[in-house]
RNA sequence: UGGGACGUCGCCAAGUUGGUUAAGGCACGGGGUUUUGAUCCCCGCAUUCGCAGGUUCGAGUCCUGCCGUCCCAGCCA
């Protein structure tokens, strides 16, 4: 079962023109395929292309393939096609078929061989460099090969050996006989097939020879029935070139190319080949570092599926190039995780704070719901004892006045308790606060008829005997600046924010927050939303922070700053 | 000095075959509710569609010219 697009899925060109074609009569279903070649781990990018995917047949009938586009025996991986297939199904889809383009490889060099037979193809044994001198500028026109006329008998010799393994490495290529004079590059006589000698992931050492994208996509598209082959903008100048094989060659059905622009989102890199940089230098911990925008990262941080799928679908498909601010993310997750993460209280940075009439070595077990909206998610108990702690930027001595929270001589709410005043602070020898004691009006308790007087702030807080330790981590952007890989002129890695990850050591957690399990989520009140790291064992857990609460606050402090 | 594509509010993005006042979301501003400065709820937010002409009773939608941005010269995908 496909997870469903939301019902606010805006009307884009793709669908528009699936539509059309199936009210023409052009198919009964819609067939698309998802086509990653196993080279690193899927990223946000490639969610928005799962999204509409998997939604088009979801939506108008039909079905998608996951297919492993590995025709490049150098760079694939197992590892990676095992992570590619637990993301695509972490993010709610299930392919009909897992298909490999390698599966083809047969059925290829029959249709090389078709185009050979109809001077359509030839057997090039000049080297690449002389291929691409020949091969002309964006301006001139290129020039013929001398093998471009050979003849038909002696094409098929040749490449029948080429697969027998009868030449070295890079001794020839197959290419299409197009036109060296086309205005589109694709189309001077492209190369169809080389030589490698290594060994595949997939077919081992049963061929030595290995069709290039370009011959082995529409063809795989045509050989799965693919009525729409959605791809990025960047393989627009292929089109032609796919068409051109589709039309000369014996296929089985008749795909098309839709082209739709690939997503881009500030702060971050998502090109695989930075990707695999920062994974291999070591500057974050690996594919699934939290501060990436990997599925995987985005999945140990704290993501959703919801949230990703909506994302997807909200921002719309179009032709046009455009950056999407990487809050707008954070934004769905907030949204998806508001009205079902359960609430818990955290202290991230502990400020001790003494109840100067409370009941000395007594524990008192306060009720409090676990969502503000939602009483279905029901109550908990959390203790309540004499000393506590509060976050310690809930506090200030030198308090501006619209800070709400607590200062000298001020009173503010325990969240779930009382309302307290803080009547003394107390110092190191350094002259940094080290112990609040306040005194708490027991009228105001939660519950009691007095609980409804009003003060202007509202503070979480955790018992300092009962609060279990635990490490946070605590995200911000990846890069310092909005377009990382913007400037070819600086090597991408300079743009590293140094401060993107910082760890919390001493945190206080509510008691019970320590048995937490990776995939459950909570808001942490007035802290954000946090989810357990795969790091955390028991009795030392490791929560991360996946993104703040909207914080107003923060905002109006900066501005009162200037 | 080639070819392909794109250009509607700060960011996304709808705009049927040209037809009255240019959807929606986000952001932002204002107000209300609130034991999370969260959530939620109201209200506001493009006389204008890259620019300049033209066709038309009427153009974001048609025509012409210009400007800007992106992609293409891997035996990568």
């Amino acid at each position: 079962m496909n997870a469903p697009e939301s019902p606010s899925a805006p009307a884009h060109f793709i669908r528009t023109r699936i539509a059309r074609d199936l009210e023409d009569g052009l198919h009964t279903q819609v067939v698309t395929r998802f086509p990653p070649e196993p080279n690193g781990f899927l990223h946000i990018g490639h969610a928005k292309s799962i999204v509409l995917n998997f939604a088009m047949p979801t939506e108008f009938g039909g079905y998608t393939n996951l297919r492993f586009d590995d025709t490049n025996p150098a760079r694939e991986e197992q590892r990676f096609i095992d992570s590619i297939k637990e993301d695509v199904a972490w993010l709610g889809y299930d392919w009909k078929n897992e298909c490999y383009a390698p599966d083809y490889f047969e059925t290829l060099y029959e249709y090389a061989l078709h185009l050979i037979d109809h001077g359509l193809a030839y057997v090039d044994e000049q080297d690449a460099d002389t291929i691409r001198a020949q091969r002309g500028t964006l301006t001139d026109a290129g020039v013929n090969s001398p093998f471009r006329d050979r003849p038909v008998a002696e094409n098929r010799d040749l490449f029948q050996r080429m697969r027998a393994g009868g030449f070295a490495d890079g001794a020839m290529v197959l290419r299409a006989r197009i036109d060296m004079a086309a205005p589109n590059i694709n189309l001077r006589d492209p190369v169809l097939y080389r030589i490698r000698r290594e060994h595949h992931h997939r077919t081992g050492n049963d061929w030595c020879i290995y069709p290039s994208y370009d011959f082995a996509h529409g063809q795989s598209d045509a050989i799965e029935h693919i009525t729409h082959s959605l791809c990025t903008l960047e393989f627009e100048d292929h089109r032609p070139l796919y068409d051109w094989l589709i039309e000369h060659l014996p296929v089985p059905s008749r795909p098309v190319q839709i082209e739709f622009s690939r997503l881009n989102i500030d702060f971050t890199v998502m090109s695989k080949r930075r990707l695999t940089r920062l994974v291999e230098e070591g500057h974050v911990s690996g594919w699934d570092d939290p501060r990436l925008p990997t599925i995987a990262g985005l999945r140990r941080r704290g993501f959703t599926p919801e949230a990703i799928r909506a994302f997807c679908t909200e921002i719309g498909v179009t032709k046009s190039e455009s950056v999407i601010p990487f809050s707008e993310l954070e934004r769905h997750l907030r949204e998806d995780l508001n009205v079902r993460a359960p609430r818990r209280m955290a202290v991230l940075r502990p400020l001790k704070l003494v109840l100067t009439n409370f009941p000395d070595a007594e524990t008192e077990w306060l009720e409090a719901p676990n969502h503000p909206q939602n009483p279905d998610l029901g109550l908990r108990r959390v203790p309540m004892t004499r000393e506590i702690f509060i976050e310690r930027d809930d506090f200030m001595e030198q308090a501006p006045k619209k800070f709400f929270r607590l200062k000298p001589g001020g009173e503010v709410r325990l969240r779930n308790a009382f309302i307290i005043r803080c009547d003394e602070v107390i110092k190191n020898g350094d002259g940094e606060v080290i112990e609040l004691r306040c005194s708490m009006d027991p009228e105001t308790r939660s519950g009691q008829p007095g609980a409804d007087r009003k003060v202007k702030g509202t503070i979480h807080w955790v018992s300092a005997e009962h609060a279990e330790r635990a490490q946070v981590r605590l995200y911000d952007r990846l890069f310092g600046v909005p377009h990382p890989g913007g400037d070819r002129a600086v090597d991408f890695i300079e743009h590293l924010n140094d401060q993107s990850l910082e760890i919390l050591a001493d945190a206080r957690l509510e008691p019970g927050l320590g048995e937490a399990r990776p995939g459950q989520f909570f808001q942490f009140e007035r802290m954000g939303y946090f989810v357990p790291d795969p790091d955390g064992r028991p009795g030392a857990p490791v929560f991360n922070r996946a993104v703040t609460l909207r914080d107003t606050w923060a905002r109006l402090e900066k501005q009162l700053r200037g």
